[in-house]
DNA sequence: AGATTGGCCCAAAGCGCTTTGGACATGGGC
DNA sequence: GCCCATGTCCAAAGCGCTTTGGGCCAATCT
């Protein structure tokens, strides 16, 4: 069934079906009320590929996930913040287009992307310090919004959350308890997101005249098992740090494991601050782990950001959106004075 | 730049053009040659917009992702299944088109993606055991393939793991052990893969002639708090358990960390089998947790699908292909002999 | 009364491709 | 020398919508 012919079956030319579906102001209440009956009778639904070749638009957003050697798995962080924008999305009647890629061919998936008209906006996580993308986004004119920062100085629109500074407070907030010897487990740092808690962590030990050691600092693709790899070495080592600082719960729950194996108890022996992004299914909350955590839920952004980015469709120019969450430490069951020595 | 632009700068007509960009035979060498070189100096890429009505065709597939009051959540394991799809989506040049939505709305959106012609094909995952998007997925006349099975007889395209051996196996290997009261930290039993391992487990127990005890099955999503508060509770049990099914790796480590509280070593005092999708970010491998687990990459069976479906799209009829995978039970350090009451 | 407005509707022109149905040479076979 | 196959190209007709630019008539204004 196509509009030609339920305006035939109307008795009405399509041009006024068309209206009556769109809410143009044009067309008599009662034959709007007619038309939309008769739609929805014949289940009518407009062909999507005409749709957007006659408007110009494809009412859809993108979104590139490259996997390169380092990262080659699909970061569970990202899809809870898919998660997020898409409810948005679909909210608002827009698709979400995944593209999966090799690293290598992130640049080429963009341009496709842009020079095929397939989306009408870009959604862009996770950027480097020096951010690769963003010369070839501007080349492709398509409008963007950036979740995380960059070095740069930058007019484009972002999201991002107060990594340094929740990374300051958690290294206060251990600092305070009698800690000295901390240990980082960190991030990839080549993203902005871990190079700035990297930042705030060594503010912090600076700040108390502590000079940081790299023994025990360290960055990587945050899965449990590099959690479990350091802890492990750090705590075998000749000088073990009495606290941990780690950039997702995922690595935390790998270091709980090390010190579980060695005997020692979060929060007693060891203690853990882990960031936290509410993962859906690492729920720290209640009677669970409970870690103590700088907390920002990762969908919660999402599902901004998506606001944002339709929002920006629907009236470009304008100043770009630049939105800094702050992020709450909360005290969970991990942390502890420093014991004694 | 389009193709008529294009076309006007060379000399030639669109349909000239048209042919030599898609490798049409009726086309001098020459002419292709100058025509690629054109389009890749213009960097010109077809609009797809109007590219798909012309063929009338998408050339995308369709993910539905619905989120319930139960399963709030996006799974952690459609992550990385929609990581193997994607990859075989961009490399075949397809697009992929995720819905998230509520799950009241999930036909809807079925429904939509279908009548709107956005995509053509469907991916169907975690099917329940009465399938209810069956009968609409026949109404609406896509191709279509489930990665899993369903209660019903089917004539439709699936690929799944066989879940109830498995499960069967693992239940075995720690009867052998000479465990006898073994608990079952399941998914949630309205899905068909849950049901199965369920099955598989009691199938085993009975072979032995061991009666079942509710009081230690159960089934829920699978998170890490899940597989925690259910360890907490059955080992703290006048009658615990020595030994522990988990249907993911997450419950598993929740297992774990309720154990470790209580002072007890995996495959020592406890043991714990998982199955384990190979989450890329859960690695259980090398020097890892290694839960001894029933593994099957999920990653693997997201290629595979997208394969399948992709092949069928392009040549529709003839059978439908099932494929059912086996799974390894691989031995790690997380089971034991049953320790002497 | 004639002129003007506004409400309601329609025909037709795109959107930028692909594809059908030729057109026009050229060359080989008889 | 004629015919037909072959190679190479093009004009034009869609694909199914949206949107522009009227048209017509009843209601309102002067």
């Amino acid at each position: 069934m196509n509009l030609k012919e339920l305006a035939a079956s109307l008795n009405l030319s399509p041009t006024t079906v068309s209206r009556a579906l769109n809410g143009y102001p044009e067309v008599r209440a009662e034959t709007r009320a007619r038309v939309l009956e008769a739609a929805e009778a014949a289940n009518y639904r407009p062909n999507s590929r005409a749709r957007r070749l006659a408007m110009g638009r494809s009412m859809a957003i993108g979104h590139v996930i490259s996997l390169s050697e380092e990262a080659q798995m699909i970061n569970p962080i990202f899809a809870d913040f898919l998660a997020g924008a898409g409810e948005v999305y679909a909210r608002e009647g827009y698709d979400l287009v995944l593209s999966i890629v090799p690293q290598d061919q992130e640049a080429a998936a963009y341009r496709q992307l842009a020079a095929s008209g397939s989306v009408d906006g870009l959604m862009i996580q996770a950027p480097r310090c020096q951010e690769p993308r963003l010369p070839l986004l501007k080349e492709l004119g398509l409008p963007f919004i950036v979740h995380g920062r960059t070095d740069t100085a930058s007019d484009h629109p972002w999201l991002d959350i107060a990594n340094r500074s929740a990374f300051k407070q958690a290294t206060n907030f251990l600092l305070d308890l009698g800690h000295r010897r901390i240990a980082l487990v960190n991030g990839l740092e080549q993203f902005d997101y871990a190079a700035r808690r990297r930042r705030g962590y060594l503010e912090a030990l600076e700040a108390r005249g502590i000079a940081p050691d790299p023994a025990i600092m360290r960055g990587a693709e945050m899965t449990e098992s590099y959690g479990y790899a350091s802890a492990a070495e750090f705590l075998d080592s000749d000088d073990p740090p009495t606290a941990f600082l780690a950039s997702s719960i995922l690595p935390a729950i790998g270091i709980r494991r090390a010190a579980g194996e060695r005997g020692l108890r979060l929060g007693r022996d060891v203690s853990v601050i882990a960031h936290d992004d509410v993962l859906s299914y690492l729920y720290n909350d209640g009677d669970g782990p409970a870690f103590t955590a700088t907390r920002s839920p990762i969908r919660k952004a999402g599902q901004r950001c998506a606001e944002l980015l339709i929002a920006q469709i629907g009236a470009p120019g304008g100043a770009p959106v630049q939105e800094l969450w702050q992020v709450e430490l909360t005290v969970g069951r991990t942390t502890g004075p420093c014991p004694a020595t």
